[in-house]
DNA sequence: ATGTCGATTCCCT
DNA sequence: GGGAATCGACATA
């Protein structure tokens, strides 16, 4: 992959750090404030990296949530405290989710999309592999979805319930404090059945990663 | 045992 | 932009 890959990647980077759990007390200041943090994924001594560039928020009460119908066995992870994943199935797909909010109170914050940064190859060997029998995905299509940056990061169930914000805890999958600050623009969220108004979906304007 | 329903993806028109 | 694919979970019979 060798075009100019987006606007925001040329501007400036920072120190990436550890995220103070602190700021994903609100749900939707954090769908907002992880856009242009990093997603890092390490496995046997390979490194996958990219940017958030769109999330959508699922707030407490929220009937399009996953937590509205109450805990149970598959969504106990949404009731675990904010930096935790809550990683799920559908259809043939992953989705990864960060919890936000105290224990016990079931909102999170989808990650719809990245620009991917580091590990491309290993990227695109993942998504080949998941991909079998289908076309070879190409360019965008690498990430810009949920189930897609899943399927590029080897993100499954066996993160379900991991620690996010810390980078040893986290059995190789972790988040880092933002490496641009983008310009956020917002839209209803995709996809779902009910509340369909909402304006929960935020992403990076123009950036090309952004899911179609 | 059978039917329905997704916080999706892919291919085709 | 529409429809098929596809799989597990859940409700109903």
């Amino acid at each position: 992959m060798k075009r100019a890959m987006s606007g925001i990647s040329a501007l400036t980077l920072r120190t990436p750090g550890a995220i103070d759990s602190r700021s994903l007390d609100d749900v939707v200041c954090a769908a907002r404030g992880l856009l242009g943090c990093v997603l890092v994924r390490e496995a046997r001594g390979h490194r996958r990296a990219g940017i958030i560039v769109e999330t959508e928020a699922y707030p407490h009460g929220d009937p399009a949530g996953h937590a509205y119908r109450g805990r149970d066995a598959r969504n106990g992870s949404l009731f675990s405290g904010a930096g935790c994943a809550y990683v799920y199935r559908i259809h043939r797909s992953f989705c990864l989710n960060v919890v936000t909010g105290p224990e016990g109170r079931g909102e999170a914050v989808l990650v719809r999309a990245i620009e991917p940064t580091e590990g491309l190859d290993a990227m695109m060997r993942a998504r080949a592999r998941a991909t079998v029998g289908q076309r070879r995905p190409e360019g965008y299509s690498l990430t810009n979805g949920p189930g897609k940056l899943c399927q590029a990061f080897g993100i499954g169930l066996e993160f379900d319930g991991s620690d996010l914000l810390d980078s040893r805890a986290s059995k190789g999958l972790f988040l880092l404090t933002r490496a641009t600050t983008p310009r956020i623009a917002v839209s209803a969220r995709i996809g779902i059945s009910k509340a369909r108004d909402a304006v929960l979906r935020f992403f990076i304007e123009d950036n090309p990663w952004v899911s179609r």
